[in-house]
DNA sequence: TAGATTGTTAATCGATTAACAATC
DNA sequence: TAGATTGTTAATCGATTAACAATC
């Protein structure tokens, strides 16, 4: 479909955020590939070569407006209306996720939350309803939902992923410590802090 | 120092993750890189390529003996003794990693929490105490701590940072999304739900 | 032995970087 | 104009894969 690289794309983001940086918080107009990479710890080359994937961004000289390329990368991240989001887990975690300010003003609102714990079904995180997991699929039908993030025990993760491609969602961003078997037009992401923590133990005496 | 790709390395916990279930979720007691790569969409000769790099831990015909590469691949990573983890910011994101069960199996434990907020200073978290961040730094270097956990607001992340890295910490899992400057021997990790989602919708219509 | 699977090589594939003409 | 910075090319660097001899 897109023969962008994937590891391109993963970038993207990172450039939107430090361009909003740069724009909300420092109020500039302009920045260059060298100051943003310097920013980030990328080289000017490959940031200039990423962008130049989607079009020609900058001016010779001056480098780019700033406001200017956050639009255009929203385009590219199709980030021009607001992803509604289901919340699978209400647990410590999902609580935390349900509550995060952050995803509002990037692109996303969880909508709905879902648990499977009978003490936990009825309930109320961050102003929603908890509902029982039994009503995810005709939820997600019924509201075209495409964006699910899961935060549930290991033992269930597999099946709560199966329910969710079946009933349409297109990207998973998965906080269990498991790989998800899925077909190949869902996405999924992986967040798992211990992962992350022995990467970096390697790299320690 | 290390001439193994760094890309490798963040491989290994993946593939450690999955033999402990093997072993003791399943009970086997032998793999192949092909079972082990079909269970992780990994290609087998990349699993043997990785593995390669740190020693011969197979046979041929028969493949690997779990408990034997779950061992190896502890020793590699630096897994063989429990690190001790500080965790800065006792919000919701906070609460969920100090009460999150999934580290002590693996290999970490948080014992420390910091936070600046006077209302929450002297409050209790998953058991441990919640102390002010003033005494962020004696406490690192009285304990002699390598690994941290930032999950603090945007305004103070970097001064966090440098306050752990002047106090001895050479490891950081950043749960707040901002690039950290660091010096070269200090190890850090990112997690940004949102960047992840972003790189999504690329895929999404 | 026959079948299975390793570790390794060489080929392929892909990503990053250095350099610079173009031009604001 | 002179200085700065882009977009792009070609070279370099690095990662993945296919294939297979070795051998359990």
């Amino acid at each position: 479909m897109s023969d962008i690289p994937d590891i391109v794309i993963g970038r993207l983001p990172i450039y939107l955020r430090e361009l909003k940086r740069l724009a909300h918080e420092e109020n500039k107009l302009t920045t260059s590939s060298h100051e943003l990479g310097k920013r980030l710890g990328i080289s000017s080359a490959q940031i200039r070569k990423d962008l130049s994937h989607f079009g020609e961004f900058g001016k010779q000289g001056t480098g780019y407006h700033i406001n200017y390329l956050i639009e255009k990368l929203q385009e590219i991240l199709n980030l021009t209306h607001e992803w509604p989001v289901v919340l699978v887990g209400a647990g410590y975690l999902g609580h935390a996720l349900a509550n995060y300010a952050g995803f509002q003003p990037r692109g996303f609102s969880i909508k709905w939350v879902f648990d499977s714990d009978p003490s936990k079904i009825g309930g109320t995180v961050a102003g929603l309803n908890i509902q029982s997991v039994n009503e995810l699929k005709s939820t997600i039908a019924r509201e075209n939902v495409k964006m699910a993030i899961i935060a549930v025990p290991v033992s269930v993760v597999q099946a709560i992923t199966d329910t969710l491609v079946e009933s349409g969602v297109k990207a998973i961003l998965n906080y269990v410590p498991v790989h998800l078997n899925v077909p190949e037009d869902v996405q999924v992401s992986y967040s798992d802090p211990v992962t992350q923590m022995q990467r970096m133990t390697f790299y320690l005496e």
